[in-house]
DNA sequence: TATGAATGAGGTTTCATTCAT
DNA sequence: CATGAATGAAACCTCATTCAT
């Protein structure tokens, strides 16, 4: 009951405040060594330093726990990427490629846990939403970006801007899945040029080339 | 030791053997309806309508059943896709297109067993290394049938085949997974088109656009 | 991960110590009641009014528990047997039978858990070196009895004080596990006196027979 | 039905018999190597090289087949030790020594099976019946051979012969147990030298000693 | 006589979560 | 706020034994 209430209504004290954090960062190191289901409440207590009850203080559950985590790996991502678009005056090509870098930088300091959220994404329902989220809030910004473009006379205007930003995001997203969470090995400098170029190809970017 | 030899060995006799596939079939339902670690023996048994112990003459355990599951789904789609690629002689747009309807189909076949994959290639590295063998075959031949229409002429020599065929592929099995596993809902006609003009432009293939 | 600390690093307050002292005696009784194998842990915890999650927040596994009980009443027969062996002064036969007479008392105190051990030391390595430890222990003492003996000249010098007081030991050792393990029905006066002549003949003892 | 038939009377044939003989031998081997509670009918089938089922064509049961095991390595024992005890005309020390040799031979010999046994005299009533009558068979003998020497005067009369049988019969029996059984490392020569001595003193017996 | 597929009771163990202190 | 003892559902897996072929 008493526990209860305090989980809703949050943390009361800024003593409490910081034993949250730490029990969150703890959280996040633990299912980035053990993955969410070999993950156990009590690993995370005992690395936040805190009894198994005290966790219980704070989250409901383990699922909660982790959606906080994920939440707030998901918010820094978009913070990090919505970052003025520099001056769209430059060649579409380095938009893009900026795009791509900025992107791929975030995505690797992330991966785990976001290998973690795709994983889940099948099984909570919350997580998928707010995958999903995310997801639009990207595809919207891509496609005005295309759109964008088209306008300018800078892309193919008979594209269908938001089904192209869909797919090609998708192409972006996917190949840093396999690059950062599943490890595959690609040269950073080839693998970005070969994204932007196709994208920049996809969309009848026109101007300068990748040299 | 007797399990094991007959979990090894396989079954003796045809009536193994058909209680075999039984089995595998029910495991099939089971993880299609309940996700993988929803998904109890017990529920795979009584489905098959064979007791618990018969489970385990043929399984070691419950991930083997699934391995198991997830192997045949992968080698059904190789084989289907593995149909002769038509006569290179049609316009690459068209070549491009078939192969985007075809791996379409049967991706949505077995959207749900795919998404299972999925979800546990990053916890079993047995499935990882399916999955990936699979990419790569894939890749392998995406790659040679970019490097073909170069040689001919269709397509942009200075593109990098492997890594585009990487990329391109990743491009449209995200966007299946998105549509068929997280029920994202599409225009079939549109975003096969999209996906096949992205997909052309971006490999610089010459010839009839889709009007 | 938690409950291993637990359990290794013991109760950490009162009430864990004393719920583990009640576990620990219902596992005795439980063993007492059912032997070793067909003791489940289920019982002992239903015996204890604990559930079957306490237990293992207690003991590893049955063996772990079996192997406390097994300690504590070695431990027990130790301490009961360790009692200032009178003064040296009397008749050795007097000695002798008062020896004999203390472990048999003790031994049929525990008779069932003894036996218990024995069943066990063929199969659990710890519980047989915890045996052999009891019985080094007993016959480092026995033969420091019979060389104290020799030294006063109330015992044939030429015997082997360490090799004899193994042999004479497990005489007596083994009769009574006969007598209070397998039920074998002795009469208590003369067993005993049988036992301590035999003994006192086999060192050469001086002095006053058993009339 | 069928089967409960065959295994009550016995195999009909040549072959039958055959069988029967290869798994018996199979199942010795087994449970030396095993124990009693780890060994698995299907090693033994497997070992013996028939199926599952034949070994239930010729045993009701695991257990039935430890017994019958068993049974056999007593029988061997018996025999091996029902010898023509030498005549009697020797020195009590000298047939003491001789009988403890030829006990010491035999033990060894089946020093596995015979450890089994003694653990499973707490779990089967069967076998501790078994052991029981083999002890009885034992001590009588030696009960006997004490009151022979009685009357000819070379052993203390007053001893009741058959207690000292049981006690100095454990004692050999127990020490051969420590020795090849928990495989406590003793000197042959010194052992036996010992045991012959505190026997022949512990009975009072007249003539040359062991030098 | 031999086979091996099928059975299913049965026990062990884990771990998320609650709650009295 | 914090603790940690207690809970108990839940799932896995083995193996002795039966029986149809």
């Amino acid at each position: 009951m008493n526990q209860q209430r305090r989980r809703e209504e949050g943390p009361a004290t800024s003593r409490g405040e910081a034993t949250r954090a730490i029990i969150l960062k703890a959280a996040r190191r633990i299912f980035e060594r053990d993955g969410y289901f070999d993950a156990r409440v009590a690993d995370i207590a005992s690395k936040a330093g805190v009894s198994h009850g005290t966790f219980y203080s704070y989250f409901d559950c383990k699922e909660a726990a982790f959606k906080a985590v994920v939440t707030k790996v998901v918010e820094d991502l978009m913070t990090r990427l919505a970052v003025a678009d520099a001056p769209q005056l430059a060649e579409p090509i380095d938009t893009i490629r900026r795009a791509n870098k900025r992107y791929m930088d975030a995505y690797r300091d992330s991966a785990i846990m976001i290998g973690l959220l795709e994983q889940q994404v099948l099984v909570q329902p919350d997580i998928c939403e707010l995958r999903l989220a995310a997801v639009r809030t990207f595809n919207t910004r891509i496609a005005r970006g295309i759109a964008h473009m088209q306008a300018e006379g800078k892309a193919d205007p008979d594209l269908d801007p938001v089904l192209a930003a869909e797919a090609l995001g998708l192409m972006v997203d996917r190949t840093y899945y396999m690059w950062f969470v599943l490890d595959q090995k690609y040269d950073e400098e080839a693998m970005l040029d070969t994204l932007t170029t196709l994208w920049a190809r996809a969309i009848g970017a026109v101007g300068r080339d990748l040299a």
